[in-house]
DNA sequence: ACTTTGACTGTAGCATAGGA
DNA sequence: TCCTATGCTACAGTCAAAGT
């Protein structure tokens, strides 16, 4: 017992979570698709560090983390720039959308910077870090991280997870270099649409396994690594996995561009079409199966082509066809969408109010 | 030697009490 | 009645013990 956690579950929810479990076809490779973000160890100077070095320099100056003003002022030669990767937190990091644009910094030194020697060629960095060298607790001192990870996961395509939600979990799709700290986790694998996945887990259903098997702190999810190695992924074929890719294409860009600030009805939709996925036959006994409805819509508006091919002006006018579509109530996708509660008692409406 | 995670700490924002 | 002080809670961020 001693490991494992606890959970209570309802059992009118145990059975649902036994028809999610029972489609699960995917597993994420414990160490080589899932990590931990940077140990900084000493991010910013805290009131007790500034104290041990008798107040010379302010609360808050940056030690291995940067404003974007303390970098400018390191006079950093081009060699030392190479060391300092764009670091995001939560301001930048959001439900599916990622923002490029950072405010922070980190001096990027791995476990090879514990010997002073690997810090000759960039002596502004050296400079700057040997103020605080006092402070400084990394297993890697003098210049080195406390835990660099493997650099691998912070660049390209990847999906940030946020360790602790108060809301609802909250998964980011991310095509850019993005260095975070042990706040997030970095999911990272080339077996499966990556922004599929991003949709999967962020959907209504997979939050309502994290409630039940995941792990909570009170009211907030904490989606340790455990949980995510055990969420129960449904890898559908290639040409599904593409028609949810499109639909979070329109996610992203509508929020990068506040095109519509409110991409909620989107969300909706691709919660909608996880449920179908984990239970065609029977939503579809029922008439509540919406795939093929979605997949016409994306058919007609799209004319066959893939969302990043279009130009901008397209992609808006994607966007509002389909929010139109989705929105409208007299269609037969927000028909189907409104009644799972009352036509799936026993599956859909447990994971939509619990 | 490195990774995971429970528990701790700091703090923003809100609510309530108390004083002018 | 309004303002300020204080307390409370929820969340975010940190750290080191335990685990591998």
């Amino acid at each position: 017992m001693l490991n494992n956690r606890i959970s209570f579950v309802k059992a009118d929810s145990e059975q649902v979570l036994d028809v999610i479990i029972a489609k699960s076809n995917f597993t994420l490779y414990k160490t080589k698709e899932v990590a931990t973000g940077i140990d900084v160890h000493q991010d910013f100077l805290n009131k007790k560090g500034a104290t041990k070095l008798s107040n010379q320099i302010p609360i808050g100056a940056g030690i291995f983390n940067l404003s974007n003003e303390e970098k400018d002022n390191l006079d950093l030669t081009e060699k030392e720039t190479e060391l300092i990767k764009p670091f995001y937190s939560t301001n930048q990091l959001t439900r599916y959308f990622g923002n490029s644009i950072n405010d922070t910094w980190v001096i990027y030194t791995d476990s090879s910077f514990k010997n002073p020697l690997t810090i000759k060629p960039y002596p502004n960095i050296k400079r700057h870090l040997d103020r605080f060298s006092n402070v400084i607790t990394s297993d890697n001192k003098p210049y080195g991280l406390h835990r660099a990870r493997n650099e691998y996961f912070f660049k390209g395509e990847k999906i940030i997870s946020l360790r602790k939600c108060p809301q609802r979990p909250t998964f980011t799709f991310t095509d850019f270099d993005c260095y975070v700290s042990q706040t997030f986790f970095i999911i990272k694998t080339n077996r499966i649409n990556q922004k599929y996945l991003t949709a999967l887990f962020n959907s209504e259903l997979i939050a309502f396994w994290l409630r039940n098997k995941g792990k909570m702190q009170g009211k907030a999810y904490q989606v340790d690594k455990g949980p995510i190695l055990e969420i129960p992924i449904y890898k559908p074929d290639n040409h599904l996995q593409l028609l949810f890719s499109n639909v979070v294409d329109c996610i992203l860009f509508a929020k990068e561009t506040n095109l519509e600030k409110d991409t909620k009805n989107f969300e909706s939709v691709i919660d909608c079409m996880v449920f179908n996925l984990y239970v065609p036959d029977h939503m579809k006994k029922r008439k509540i199966d919406i795939l093929q409805f979605v997949e016409k819509d994306i058919e007609e508006v799209m004319q066959g082509k893939e969302f990043e091919t279009l130009t901008d002006t397209q992609k808006e006018q994607v966007i509002t066809e389909l929010h139109n579509r989705w929105s409208d109530p007299d269609s037969e996708i927000v028909k189907r969408m409104n009644s799972f509660s009352e036509k799936s008692p026993e599956i859909l409406k447990p994971i939509i109010e619990g």
